[in-house]
DNA sequence: TTATTTGTTTTACAAAATATAAGTATATAT
DNA sequence: ATATATACTTATATTTTGTAAAACAAATAA
């Protein structure tokens, strides 16, 4: 039986590839995690992160189109399979869960 | 600067100990961590994670006094520090705001 | 008093996750 | 044609996380 939970860098790399829908590639993941996180991340750490979360089955890829800039190849696309979903969904229920159980967080 | 956010592992044994509370010793963290996830945990790594969530000062922990049951003897009990608290509530609070922008998410 | 049980502490090691670096490919601009 | 920019890919190194084993300590049971 394999694992069935996402690292910390997995599961924000596999949420901001939710929230980006279509615009799910490299340089985009790594710009919205460091504008969301103040933490400064490196482009290959993405991708070679994007690479396992695909050899897990928790996201899925194709090539785009190139776009119409200098420079502007052909981006790999991430977008989120169901295994993804139901993953982050599992890891966030049980959290929740947990939640519930202590009076300091209590909102 | 140091990093401001916790491992998987991390913050699940995080969570566990607010919410066992003064019950929150090693070898009660790890059942209830069993109970929860069906994963299957070492001992051993939940003391050196307790140890590691100590340095970092998102637990604090005290001996309790022995305990009238065969072989009950003190146990070093973990609770949650303000930092810790802290720690938990901003990254649940960022996965939240992502949770928002995925469609797939929406409960 | 010695055996058994609960429990922690420490050390060494292994595996997994994350970060860095170097190299490749393919666009547009000039 | 050549320079420059975007982007991915592969390889390697480092850090973090988790496992295993052994030693230590203190309690109760018999």
């Amino acid at each position: 039986m394999s694992k069935n939970y996402l690292g910390e860098f997995e599961e924000l790399v596999l949420l901001i590839v939710g929230a980006l829908q279509e615009e799910a590639y490299g340089n985009n993941i790594m710009q919205e995690i460091i504008e969301r996180t103040g933490r400064q991340v490196n482009l290959s750490a993405v991708h070679i992160t994007l690479y396992r979360l695909e050899d897990k089955g928790y996201v899925k890829s194709d090539m785009s189109d190139p776009s119409p800039v200098r420079g502007g190849r052909r981006k790999r696309i991430f977008r989120l399979t169901s295994a993804g979903v139901k993953v982050l969904r599992e890891q966030q229920e049980q959290r929740i869960a947990l939640w519930q159980l202590i009076p300091q967080l209590k909102f």
